[in-house]
RNA sequence: UGCGGAAUUGUGUAAUGGUAGCACCUACGACUCUGACUCGUAUUGUCUAAGUUCGAAUCUUAGUUCCGCAGCCA
C-alpha cells in the first residue's frame, strides 16, 4: 500500500534552501480569495502548499487573500474553511489580508521616501497606453517624477478619502521599459470606496495583489510561497517588493501548474456563472467540481488526497483524466459503501411455480468478505422486478444474463429459468415468465450459473435516481462553455430501492450492484427519495 | 518580431550521464452468488536535428510546438 512518492521539484528546491540558507523551519500558506467556493484544483494547491509544509516538519497558514472588497464576500470565508477542514488539513495560523493593510500602507510610504513609488494621475485608458505593449517599450508617466513630499500629501488624501474611485492611483517606479510588462511601473494601490467585509469601512485605498502578497509572506516568515504557473512572470516583481520594504525574512516564490480534469469546468468565474444564472443548482450541485459537491457525492477526502497523490506536482500544463479522481472513488467507496439492490429500469419477472401468497426474507450481507458490517434483508415473492439490460431476447454473443431459455441466479435468493416472455404491441418485453429451482438456495447448492443479478420484490419502495454526465463534452474550452453545456448533463429515471436504504443518513455512498455508487439526497415533492449517483461500476453492462 | 515557462506511451507522473518505471485508460484472460473487486497478460513513449560521451530523456547548439504576461483582478 505505502508506495514511495518520488521526489518532485519543490521537494528539491526546498531541500535545496533547507542546506544553502540554514533554515530552520518551513512556512507555506494557502491563500484562497474569499470570492467562491473551494473546488478540485484548489485542493492541489491546499495539497502542495500542506504536503510540503508537513515533509519539513514546517507549518501552513490559511490566508485570505482579500484585497479586493469589490469580488470578495464574508460567506466565501466560512465555506473555504469548512472544506479545508474537511479535508482533514489544520493550518497553523489563521490570517487575513486585510489584517496587514496597515504595514502595507506603512510600506508603501517606505517606497515613497525612497523615491519608488508614486502617485500617478492617469486614469485606465492612459496608463494602458502608457504602457506599450508586448514588443514595445512603455513611456514614462508624466507625474513619474512628482517630489516625495507631493507623493506623500497626495497618498494621505488618497487614504483620507479625497478622491474618488479611479482618480489616481500609487504605482512602482520601476522600469517602463523592461521587457517584463510587469515590472513597468505596476499599479500597487488604487482607490476603491468600498466596504470591505472584513475591515469594514476602515480603508478607500486598497493595496494591489502584487504588493500586498509579498509583503503578507513577508510578514508571516513564509519561507516558501508556493503558487501556480500564471505568477511566474510576477515573480521579478514578487521578489523587487521583498527587497525594497526591507524585510529580512525572504520568502521564496516557487511556480507549478495548475488542476485540469477533462470534461471539467474550473474557472471560478464561470462556476459563478453556473450558479448565479441557474444553470445548476448551487455550489454544491453534484455537476460542479466544487468539494462541497463533491462531499455531497459521497466522495470521501481520502479518495480525493489519494487522487492528488497520484496527479503529482509539475511545471507542465496538463489536463488529468477524469477517469483516475473515479477510479480513486471507486477505490475507496469498495472499501466501505454498502451494498444494496436497486433496479433504475425495471422489468417484471413472475415466478411461475412460486405460491402467488408465499414469501420469505432473503438475508444480504452489506459488505462482501466483512461479517462485521451486517446483514440486510429483502422480501423474495411470487412477482419480482430485475433491471430490464439482465434480460434479452436477442443476445449478442457474450452475454450472460437472462435469456429466453437461459439461466441466472437472482442475488441471495434463486437460480431461475427464463420459459416465455410476454411482449405489447410494438414488441417491447412487458413481463418475463420463470421458474425458480428450490433446490439451488443461496448457501445450500453448489451449482454455478455464469451470471448473478439484483432483483427486487414489486412492492419495493419507488425512487428517483439522478445520473449525471459532464457540463462540458470533450475538448471545449472555458470560454465557450456556457454556450456548449451539456443538456443532458442530468437524467432522472425512476425505479426502486430496497427499504432499508430510505431510513439510513444521507450523503451515505452505496453501491447499488451492477449499477454504480449512488448517495441518498433527499426526496422529490412527491415525497420519494431520490438518489444522486457518485460513480459508475467500472466495465458494468459493457457487452450490450 | 518582447519577456517568462513547458515538451517522456491515449492521460498524468518518475528516472538528475548507466535496465525508460509507476498509476490511470484500453484490450484479452483467470476468478467471482456484483461482468464489481482481485489476479494475470499485452499494446503504445523520451518534440526535431546535429554534437559531446564507452554510454544521453538527462549535457551543448540550432530549430519546432504549446502555455502565460499588455486589470486601478487574484
Amino acid at each position: 500500500m505505502e508506495e514511495v512518492t518520488p521526489r518532485n521539484f519543490i521537494e528539491e528546491f526546498v531541500e535545496s534552501d533547507i542546506k544553502t540558507k540554514n533554515l530552520t523551519m518551513i512556512q507555506t500558506r494557502f491563500p484562497p480569495e474569499p470570492n467562491g467556493y473551494l473546488h478540485i484544483g484548489h485542493a492541489k494547491a491546499l495539497y502542495v502548499d500542506f504536503s510540503i509544509a508537513e515533509k519539513y516538519g514546517g507549518k501552513c497558514n490559511l490566508r485570505f487573500d482579500d484585497t479586493n472588497p469589490s469580488k470578495e464576500d464574508e460567506e466565501f470565508v466560512d465555506a473555504i474553511m469548512q472544506d479545508i477542514k474537511w479535508l482533514g488539513y489544520s493550518w497553523d495560523k489563521l490570517r487575513y489580508g486585510s489584517d496587514y493593510f496597515e504595514i502595507c500602507y506603512e510600506k508603501a510610504l517606505l517606497l515613497i521616501k525612497k523615491g519608488l513609488a508614486y502617485v500617478c494621475d492617469l486614469n485606465k485608458d492612459e496608463i494602458r497606453e502608457y504602457r506599450g505593449t508586448l514588443t514595445a517599450p512603455g513611456k514614462n508617466s508624466p507625474y513619474r517624477d512628482r517630489c516625495v513630499e507631493e507623493n506623500l500629501s497626495l497618498f494621505a488624501r488618497m487614504r483620507a478619502g479625497d478622491f474618488p474611485d479611479g482618480f489616481c492611483t500609487l504605482r512602482a517606479k520601476i522600469d517602463m521599459s523592461s521587457p517584463n510588462i510587469n515590472m513597468r511601473d505596476p499599479a500597487i494601490y488604487r482607490i476603491l470606496h468600498k466596504k470591505h467585509h472584513h475591515t469594514l469601512d476602515a480603508w478607500c485605498i486598497y493595496p494591489m495583489y502584487d504588493f500586498a502578497h509579498p509583503i503578507q509572506d513577508a510578514i508571516e516568515g513564509v519561507t516558501h510561497s508556493l503558487c501556480s504557473l500564471e505568477y511566474e512572470s510576477h515573480r521579478p516583481l514578487y521578489d523587487w517588493v521583498v527587497d525594497v520594504c526591507e524585510f529580512e525574512s525572504r520568502p521564496r516564490q516557487i511556480e507549478f501548474s495548475r488542476l485540469n480534469l477533462t470534461n471539467t469546468v474550473m474557472s471560478k468565474r464561470y462556476l459563478r456563472r453556473l450558479v448565479e444564472e441557474g444553470y445548476v443548482d448551487g455550489w454544491d450541485d453534484p455537476r460542479m467540481p466544487t468539494l462541497c459537491a463533491m462531499r455531497r457525492r459521497g466522495f470521501s477526502p481520502t479518495a480525493i488526497l489519494d487522487f492528488l497523490g497520484h496527479v503529482g506536482i509539475a511545471k507542465s500544463d496538463s489536463v488529468v483524466d477524469t477517469a483516475m479522481l473515479e477510479h480513486c472513488v471507486r477505490n475507496d467507496l469498495n472499501l466501505r459503501a454498502h451494498r444494496v439492490m436497486a433496479v433504475l429500469n425495471p422489468l417484471k419477472v413472475t415466478l411461475t411455480n412460486y405460491e402467488p401468497d408465499a414469501f420469505e426474507p432473503i438475508t444480504i450481507e452489506n459488505l462482501p468478505n466483512d461479517p462485521n458490517a451486517g446483514n440486510t434483508t429483502v422480501r423474495f415473492c411470487r412477482e419480482i422486478y430485475i433491471e430490464r439490460d439482465d434480460f434479452s431476447i436477442d443476445p449478442p454473443k457474450k452475454f450472460f444474463r437472462l435469456k429466453p431459455g437461459g439461466e441466472v441466479r437472482l442475488k441471495g435468493a434463486y437460480i431461475i429459468k427464463c420459459n416465455d416472455y410476454i411482449t405489447d404491441e410494438s414488441g417491447n418485453v412487458t413481463e418475463v415468465l420463470c421458474t425458480y429451482d428450490e433446490s439451488t438456495k443461496s448457501g445450500e447448492c453448489d451449482r454455478k450459473v455464469k451470471a448473478t443479478i439484483q432483483w427486487l420484490p414489486i412492492d419495493a419502495v419507488p425512487a428517483e435516481f439522478r445520473l449525471y454526465d459532464s457540463l462540458l463534452d470533450e475538448n471545449k474550452n472555458d470560454d465557450d462553455f456556457i454556450n456548449n453545456l451539456n443538456e443532458n448533463s442530468l437524467t432522472v429515471v425512476h425505479g426502486f430501492i430496497e427499504p432499508s436504504v430510505i431510513s439510513d443518513k444521507k450523503n451515505e455512498p452505496y453501491q447499488f450492484m451492477r449499477v454504480g455508487y449512488f448517495v441518498r439526497d433527499g426526496e422529490n415533492s412527491d415525497g420519494i427519495p431520490v438518489f444522486d449517483r457518485t460513480v459508475g461500476l467500472k466495465d458494468s453492462y459493457k457487452p450490450i
